[in-house]
DNA sequence: TAGATTGTTAATCGATTAACAATC
DNA sequence: TAGATTGTTAATCGATTAACAATC
């Protein structure tokens, strides 16, 4: 009989992305096994809830001793699909784009980078991490002809619904937008807005919450 | 009587961030109103939600018309602070560092980045942006000096804690941390992780669901 | 007036937490 | 066995949505 494990949540996905970074991060050298009771208090969180979490991603554990550090590490992975590539693109080749061309830990999470797009006629033929920067008006054709999957949007907000249309066209069918911009997708296209602004805004509200209740020193 | 508006949740919050770009988007030569159901509409969500997080943040809209575009924009850069700048720094000036310092949208939002540090010598010294970059190990001093209240960590996971650490001491009240590394603050310290890996976790889960539902094309 | 819209009160939904039984 | 831990079932909490009254 197939196991069948619970369903996971958002919140509760992201908090699992941080188990894995924790688990991994422990040292070599220490205790073969780690229990939920000593995760939830590393990162401030409800035992319960970090039990739960896991029970969505891992076979299990055993009472006493907790989880297995080495098959929950593999558990995470396999469950994230980490050890899956998906290839994508950027498309705005500007600080971010960059950046984020060379960030050599995505493929650590399923992520692979193929190429650049830019609109600037001195950054198309240039390399970034050993990853060409064509044209923008060669997604389209491109993507499709790379079979990329996920596109990265690093356009300023004004440009950003019109590279959206050309990865639709490209056959993109996720869309990771770091820009400001609203945009509008096909049902069958999934988008996740990187908000610089909403996040600052929440770090800012924090902030000031601080000031109130433990004063300015 | 002083009126009294419902206090915002953290999901409304960011909500309120996508409210307002919208509206400022809006072309300049549309009608002066908007009403809470065509934000909805425009952003796929429901119209007593948005009407809801409007309570919040402004003073109200008048049946019928909606609201006063000109006067909620302003209303919601006030209540997000937007009006009112606070200095940070950037520790760690690599890519991502860099892409932060040279963001010149962030003042938009009450964001005003004053200086970078970083352990190479071969950066101390220069400039990104007009803004200079110092020894990591000035750090606690120069932030006290420039009274900075806010630190953007983007150095590598395993230094994120130290560099934590010395922000701390040099007064910082909020960090925004863009390595996957878990934090450990004093209760005064906000700290707002922004986890690339998270981010993209969720993306490829919802496009891994889009091939389950839409099929590959 | 009629209709579109706001705003509030009640109902629903989902996620978190608490209580407890099971297990090593 | 006793105690630490897992995992489940029930209770709570908070956010979203539905229903409806108020208003221009």
């Amino acid at each position: 009989m197939a196991e069948t494990r619970p369903a996971i949540s958002k919140p509760a996905l992201e908090r699992v992305v941080r188990y894995l970074h924790y688990v991994k991060a422990l040292p070599a050298d220490g205790p073969p096994n780690i229990s939920a009771t000593f995760i939830a208090e590393a990162l401030a969180l409800n035992q319960v809830q970090v039990r739960k979490d896991l029970a969505c991603v891992c076979s299990g554990g055993r009472p006493k001793t907790g989880y297995l550090r080495r098959t929950l590490v593999r558990d995470i992975e396999h469950f994230l699909g980490y050890d899956n590539l998906t290839d994508a693109v950027v498309v705005g080749v500007g600080n971010l784009g960059k950046a984020l061309m060379a960030y050599n830990n995505f493929t650590a999470f399923g992520l692979n980078i193929v190429a650049g797009f830019d609109a600037d006629p001195e950054k198309v033929g240039s390399e970034v991490c050993g990853k060409k920067i064509f044209d923008v008006n060669r997604v389209a054709n491109l993507c499709r002809r790379l079979n990329a999957r996920i596109g990265l949007i690093t356009v300023p907000a004004d440009k950003a619904q019109d590279v959206c249309a050309l990865l639709v066209k490209g056959g993109i069918r996720a869309i990771w937008n770091f820009s400001p911009a609203n945009l509008t997708v096909p049902a069958s296209v999934a988008v996740k807005n990187e908000s610089l602004a909403a996040s600052f805004t929440v770090l800012s509200r924090m902030l000031a919450k601080s000031f109130e209740t433990h004063g300015f020193d």
